[in-house]
DNA sequence: GATACATTGTTGACAGTGGCTACTTAAGCG
DNA sequence: CGCTTAAGTAGCCACTGTCAACAATGTATC
């Protein structure tokens, strides 16, 4: 990335360039196809360099996607902190967020998803997933204690929740989303629809 | 796949052979990588017998993909027609061959979401895709007019509908679903919140 | 029937890939 | 200065998708 000429022989961080490298990558939309060569040309640094600091291209993907749980995780804290008070905004804000996020990065949360299929790292990056998980468990936990949430098991109402983000995610990222089928606002159309489900209706 | 011996020089439908040869290697859930060198190996063919019938890799991704979607659109048309008389047993029973249908062939229903990223065959896909779609809004339709389902814009509680059960195959193909987390049954529960989200609560 | 054409398969080549190993260079340290 | 060793390089291998040239087969025309 910087002149051939005062570049140091030792790159001192390359690590972090990599991964860094291949993150611009898969921001640039493109039908991209993900090749380490390419990484290592702008990184400015011979094809083989990138193996001193990963084992394999699975295992810099992997690397990847848990950074991307990583950022997802925080953007949802994000999200939470400056949240409304009602439990009904706060899923609200919450669900946009998690989809925002897919769709700015449509690249890096398909990858988040599919890096696993090679198993290599499996267990990390499934424990980094379930983290996300857990932001919701917690929100609905809280919910129910105050009443406004139906009482039944949480792990059902949360895995509702999750899988109707992450399906509206990937439905959008794939371009599935037409408003002439689904509306002008599927996604907040989907959720009055999941919150009035989650909703008790004593209250 | 037969003897090379006395095998014509003519295979007579390599177009057929080829998409079944790829439809059995998608069905065997090795952490396979699809190679058109390999699907002309297997259908005893040589490596570039296949661009006669395709105009290349994705071209022939993206009609295995169509043929998912056919397919997907079966089972749930098979599903419909033994379904129980209650709306809320049809959705779920729909919902549940909707989700087996994807755990069953996890390679092709990943592929139908992901073959369109080449964009060639876009159009062509997306309307299949959306074939689907309205098997979900035909059911809703009929339930607003018997008033067990919600005067809400239709499309929106459709789109929740299907980014659900998309989600959650995802999830589940993914192997995301763990029970420790999740609950034993996470797609029943998940099924009962949007239900009880998409029903008429005068009624 | 024989001949010209079109279709379908085959072969061989090309560039590009991931993975690997042997080599070269730079940097630190006595 | 000479040594070790981490960082980067060059080059090999087997493989892929794709294309162009060639061979075998079927079909239509005279």
């Amino acid at each position: 990335m910087q002149d051939a000429a005062n570049r140091p022989y030792h790159h001192g961080d390359l690590r972090r360039a990599v991964i860094e490298t291949a993150l611009d990558m898969l921001r640039e939309e493109k039908g991209w196809q993900f090749t380490l060569r390419e990484v290592a040309r702008r990184a400015g640094v011979s094809h083989a360099a990138p193996y001193k600091h990963f084992p394999d291209k699975a295992g810099l993907l992997a690397e990847i996607a848990m950074i991307g749980f990583d950022r997802l995780r925080e953007s949802l804290s994000a999200a939470k902190s400056e949240a409304p008070e009602t439990l009904r905004d706060e899923i609200t804000t919450l669900a946009r967020a998690y989809v925002a996020f897919g769709t700015d990065n449509p690249a890096l949360y398909r990858l988040m998803f599919s890096a696993e299929e090679g198993k290599a790292v499996g267990m990390h990056l499934n424990e980094r997933a379930l983290a996300v998980f857990d932001v919701l468990l917690e929100i609905l936990r809280r919910g129910q204690a105050a009443g406004s949430v139906r009482r039944r098991p949480i792990e059902g109402q949360a895995a509702a929740g999750w899988g109707l983000v992450h399906g509206m995610t990937m439905l959008a990222i794939d371009g599935l989303l037409v408003p002439e089928k689904v509306g002008s606002a599927p996604l907040d159309a989907a959720l009055s629809t999941l919150v009035e489900g989650l909703g008790n209706p004593a209250t």
